[in-house]
DNA sequence: GTCTATAATTCGATAGAC
DNA sequence: GTCTATCGAATTATAGAC
């Protein structure tokens, strides 16, 4: 039977692939050998090779991601900040999506093709979701900051493990976070001196 | 003459130093060699062994920093945020202070030793520095969201370098997380619903 | 004080038996 | 479809000549 739903090798692979979506996401991808995902995945480390024909590849689809940002544009304006806070913390802390979030944003200092995958992220989806939202024409410095202010949460609470950020109650968390990101979608842009 | 002030070999391990800290902010711990720095400080990869005996300790020696966050205790409170917002921006653009910063910020998320001393900076010179101008009593989770929020624009300005946030102008960076910072500041804890 | 030569590992990837 | 054995390259670190 050699097109059951599932063969052993399905199985397999998918084994590998959970092993170097957590191993990836944990120590980066110069920090985790071929050998280390398969002792973890219980395989041989030459079918790794065989399944995924390198480590580039097997990384790249272990940093395949989907942000799935919810629809903005019938919100209420005074909400979007809510919303997207929520959206984030409840993305982080699920393993199903948090693992490939990990995967990117551990590498990403160290390797230039996962910093210019998160690039095209940004540009791609975060940018389109905040000019839905943005009556003013200029909102790519609001998608910038707000960007910066998602991903300095996640560096401190999930890859630096700052205490006072991982002790924080997730609901705590995107409260602080819904605030800030309001702040900056209700600013008007500074170009002179003054606050 | 022996012991004279600057002696050659001082030279050649301050340009050996000088050239670790451009290549590991740049590519990060893994991603440089002792063969790569000893080619860009024109030097031979046995002294660099022999002025700081392992990769680990030139790495420490080329991580060191110190943020000499300025004294707060006598500002106006309002002033706080922006005080603290050029402060930043100023170390983060002087080649003298940013390099250091980059190495460690560059290497943190997949070195394990690297984030313990940024846990280490945090708790030992950002935590006080807030508790100082903070009047309420915990002031913890205020510190370490404005860490979060600083390092989020380190994050994304020169180590993603998104173009929207490397194309601000330095003092725009500036002022709004000059707002942000005291937005936190002046803000209260959240402990029950409701923004 | 500086450099050559190399030891000792470790890695990604391949070839081929079973 | 899975595993054994191994190649070739790159790494840190050392020993010793000059």
């Amino acid at each position: 039977m050699p097109n059951q739903p599932t063969r052993k090798s399905d199985r397999t692979r998918a084994r590998i692939l959970a092993a170097a979506r957590e191993l990836f996401g944990e120590h980066g991808f110069d920090g985790v050998s071929l050998r280390d995902i398969a002792g973890q995945a219980d395989a041989d480390p030459a079918l790794l090779i065989r399944y995924f024909q390198s480590k580039d590849r097997l990384f790249a689809a272990a940093a395949e991601i989907d942000l799935r940002l919810p629809e903005l544009t019938g919100a209420r304006p005074d909400d979007v900040g809510c919303i997207l806070a929520a959206h984030f913390v409840e993305t982080w802390e699920d393993p199903r999506t948090g693992t490939g979030l990990r995967v990117l944003l551990r590498s990403a200092p160290t390797q230039k093709e996962t910093a210019e995958r998160m690039r095209a992220i940004f540009a791609g989806q975060v940018m389109p979701a905040i000019r839905a939202v943005d009556r003013s024409g200029a909102s790519d410095w609001k998608a910038a900051i707000i960007a910066s202010q998602v991903l300095g949460f996640a560096l401190t609470r999930y890859i630096l493990e700052l205490p006072a950020m991982t002790h924080m109650p997730g609901d705590e968390l995107a409260r602080h976070l819904g605030r800030l990101i309001q702040t900056i979608l209700d600013s008007e842009r500074i170009t002179d001196a003054d606050p």
